[in-house]
DNA sequence: AGGACTGACTTGAAACTTCAAGTACGAGCA
DNA sequence: TGCTCGTACTTGAAGTTTCAAGTCAGTCCT
């Protein structure tokens, strides 16, 4: 059974809706706004509990695992994961305490500069990467690559970029 | 400091690259996703971070006021508004528990039919959706539409559609 | 009517994230 | 040399989400 939901203005909405710098959305933007907000949410899900339940890893997880894997000594700093997983430094370090008990990265302080501590990925953590890759690709191509011709590929990656650009610009 | 990250195959992926189901990702698809994947991650954090800092909601409690505000009744079923949520119902349940300690929100059996519970937006709860939506409102138009073409608009949302629709067939 | 069954929701515990301090190293400087 | 400062990280508590049962109302079947 369908919910309805409106694309016209809640009536408490009426008095902003002409206000300098709160304008409302037009229907055509409400539209895309929704499309992209399920996408959002929905995506990231998606592709979580295929990893989840494939191998028991979550989203963010396999991420770190694959930033150290494509370093040539699978070392990284924490902030430097930190900022590759799109996370902050204190999730991270939580994380890298779950990953460092299960066996799948190790933590030591940088020897030449002893403010910062550095991940190493261990061979059982490139292990258990190694085997939740396939699908994980298989997963990506499925839910983004065959749903996008070229053409539209290329306009996702650029108006993706436009929108990290200006979160990037709210956060100076 | 910039971390380098390939865009060539790691040398664990050699093997697996030709293998029938398991075809990694082309650089081009790889530059995509990692776009995508940004943006993914970072466009509800920083919505998320406005609208806690400026009204203290979460992203998806803002939405489940606005679906309910959207309704002529200010109601709804808990597992319709955690369809419109993209949330799960246990998610949904512990959260409609929270809200109604903060007076957002009420929650009754549906008097047609027991099996089902209604959520009802309370006027405080209106109230605070009114008070947060112009914030809100102005980031979503900072972060995508002034940061996108009409153009890459109607791009964003067929992209958006065409992915959902695909993560819809893998949930069956 | 009664019994199995389904779908909607709740609940509690475990896992995870966020928030607010706190610690520690090194740089810059008196 | 010793002081102050900033940055990187850690930690614990509080808040949130996930997971696995459990409850309960209506439906279907006999």
């Amino acid at each position: 059974m369908k919910v309805q939901v409106s694309s016209r203005y809640p009536p408490w909405m009426a008095t902003r809706k002409t206000s300098r710098d709160a304008r409302w959305l037009t229907p055509d933007e409400l539209e895309t706004w929704r499309a992209l907000h399920e996408m959002v949410v929905r995506l990231p899900a998606a592709l979580g509990s295929q990893l989840q339940n494939d191998s028991g890893l979550s989203f963010i997880e396999y991420y770190v695992l694959a930033a150290l894997s494509d370093q040539t000594d699978h070392t990284l700093r924490l902030s430097q994961l930190a900022a590759l997983a799109n996370s902050e430094l204190s999730r991270l370090s939580h994380l890298i305490t779950r990953m460092e008990k299960r066996g799948f990265v190790r933590r030591a302080p940088d020897p030449s500069d002893g403010r910062f501590n550095i991940a190493t990925l261990t061979p059982s953590g490139l292990n258990h990467l190694v085997e939740a890759a396939p699908g994980h690709v298989a997963e990506v191509r499925r839910l983004i690559f065959d749903a996008l011709d070229e053409r539209a590929q290329h306009d996702v990656r650029t108006a993706a970029r436009a929108i990290v650009r200006r979160v990037d610009e709210g956060d100076l």
